[in-house]
DNA sequence: GTGAAAGCGCTAACAT
DNA sequence: ATGTTAGCGCTTTCAC
């Protein structure tokens, strides 16, 4: 104990230097009990007299004392500690869920890691990292995994929910939009308006949304017997549609509708319709969006947009998550939630 | 072993059953070696032979064997993480930091662990997650500590770099942008623009930002003999500044300036003032935002706003909060970098 | 109710 | 270069 005992007569007196936290043999000496008994007491379901249960919180107050989690993780195997991982917070979709799974999950007691999935790298790396420190669970925002990938993590039981992606097998779960028929219903409200030619804006490449989408629209154009006029591809991202929209909207024949793959993308064709080629919306060009985000929703914008139920979206994926940390048998579950069509003023009024 | 024999007979191929993961014993055991050379094995300075690499990662590949960081952290006293604070993420500003943040983390092999304080919560709560996970740096994002929330931190050598909000004392890093010299900027365009009634609306009460950009906004009026018309509060959120906007335009004398401090709460006015209020921006409201968001670029808004420059603030934060982790014997550095003046239509253009 | 003792999975001396 | 050993700070039997 000489060495704890040059922590307190110089080591907190001089800044800079490195020292050791207080551990639970400091606070147990100090209180005159066993190193046994303080760790009762900063356990839920202390077994500890009243008596020593003062002294020992005393003592943990005189001291600063706060448990240390990581040697509770190794010796619980429990890290208390799920990860989140995502491709990009540029869309506010994105970022708000963000936002809500870390408040819900700091409320259960749980720490959030946040990681990161590069554009073009691969995910094993991620991967190794949730392994490596040993998350309970996942939460995927827009991030597919293959089935090899997804068993590495659930061969650990450590659950997975994927969040707007879906993928062909089981072992995960998944919460995400009804994009076929957003996208179906997007082609009958441009058909119903009157429009002729059709685009679409692809999100990523090879994403189960943007494939959904466009499969819903291409079938809701069928069904009225119209087809897809052209299409190009934004990556989800403002910029990148921006060119997109440039490209479709500089057609000799250019389209008189596109419905876009996130709202985002629908709002860079807005602006370079009205702004650059001086085209009335929806008059000249029609437009719909998907995710509703705040932003669709302001007058100068008014989007029209398929409206994901973001707050139970996130809500029923981050409940779903505990409910699989907390009792490995549940099975996984596949949650569609149905699309909600905000018709605002970026698409004709019907007839 | 035998418990091992059994995981491996069964454990991996049923399902569902709660099983501990591979250790460096299994491993050791599989090739032949000590433990300890497993663990050198996958140290970064391996003092190990080339034979015995091969079997042990021959081995490690088998079994799935990977590091338990948890174990690590414990034995070296450094968890390799470091947390993010925020109190939300709904100005895109943040958000952006954040993705950058847990970008650059990742890169240098840290872990990032994500905090969220409650708005009208104590950060208190956060500040004893943040100690018991063991954090060894952390980044505020727009959060205010005092003196003595501080110290918690610093008494453990736990470094702290606050973004865009700035604080009486020294012991922590601040990195934020010269809100007065904005503030006082936006006074003297809108002076020279020739209007007479300006407004202010502030963002969270008491925040460093939000007091400096008004205080630099008075002091621009009054060295141009003008005074503050109204001000009224947004929190920052576009909903509040909403409310505020009504209020403000609502009045007799409503006012023919308002600069409001940030961007979100200036596209909220802008709505307002266009939409409710049937105002022409700039000719009869001029606005000014703070921040440049991409949005404010948009020319369905063309915000007058001025920029803080978001990737050298969240560079500069992050490269200073690893140096502090790396070399506690840093010295906390308060760097406050200029903002931008970016003129567009939402103020008249001069004479 | 309380303490002693045995680890959790790993790293880091210290021998060899 | 490799193995042996002693912990990191905590939880959790197991006696008492």
């Amino acid at each position: 104990m000489e060495w704890n005992h040059s922590l307190n007569t110089q080591g907190l007196a001089r800044g800079g230097m490195k020292k050791r936290g207080v551990t639970s043999k400091d606070v147990a000496k100090l209180a005159g009990v066993s190193q046994s008994a303080v760790s009762r007491c900063f356990s839920p379901h202390a077994k500890v007299s009243e008596a020593t249960r003062q002294k020992i919180h005393k003592a943990a107050r005189e001291l600063g004392y706060r448990p240390n989690s990581i040697a509770r993780s190794l010796i619980t195997r429990s890290s208390q500690t799920v990860a989140v991982v995502f491709q990009s917070l540029e869309n506010p979709f994105y970022s708000t869920m963000l936002e809500r799974a870390s408040r819900f999950f700091q409320e259960q007691g749980y720490f959030l890691q946040l990681f990161a999935a590069s554009p073009g790298d691969s995910i094993d790396d991620v991967i190794d990292g949730l392994i490596r420190s040993q998350v309970e669970g996942v939460l995927m925002l827009a991030i597919t995994l293959d089935a090899e990938q997804a068993a590495m993590l659930t061969d650990l039981s450590i659950p997975i929910v994927i969040i707007n992606r879906t993928v062909a097998y089981d072992g995960v779960s998944q919460v995400s939009g009804d994009n076929f028929h957003g996208g179906y219903w997007a082609a009958q409200h441009l058909v119903r308006c009157g429009h002729q030619r059709f685009a679409y804006l692809a999100g990523l490449d090879g994403t189960s949304t943007s494939d959904q989408r466009r499969d819903g629209f291409i079938a809701g154009l069928a069904d009225k017997g119209a087809e897809l006029h052209s299409q190009d591809i934004g990556n989800y991202r403002y910029d990148d549609a921006l060119l997109a929209a440039r490209r479709l909207l500089s057609s000799s024949t250019p389209p008189d509708a596109i419905f876009a793959a996130n709202d985002l993308m629908a709002l860079a064709v807005m602006e370079a319709a009205r702004h650059e080629f001086h085209l009335s919306v929806p008059e000249e060009l029609a437009i719909i969006g998907f995710d509703d985000v705040p932003m669709a929703a302001w007058p100068s914008h008014a989007l029209t947009s398929l409206a994901q139920p973001v707050t139970d979206m996130i809500a029923r994926a981050t409940e779903l998550l505990m409910t699989q940390i907390h009792d490995p048998e549940t099975i996984p579950q596949h949650i569609k939630l149905p699309v909600v069509p905000m018709v605002r003023g970026s698409t004709r009024s019907l007839r």
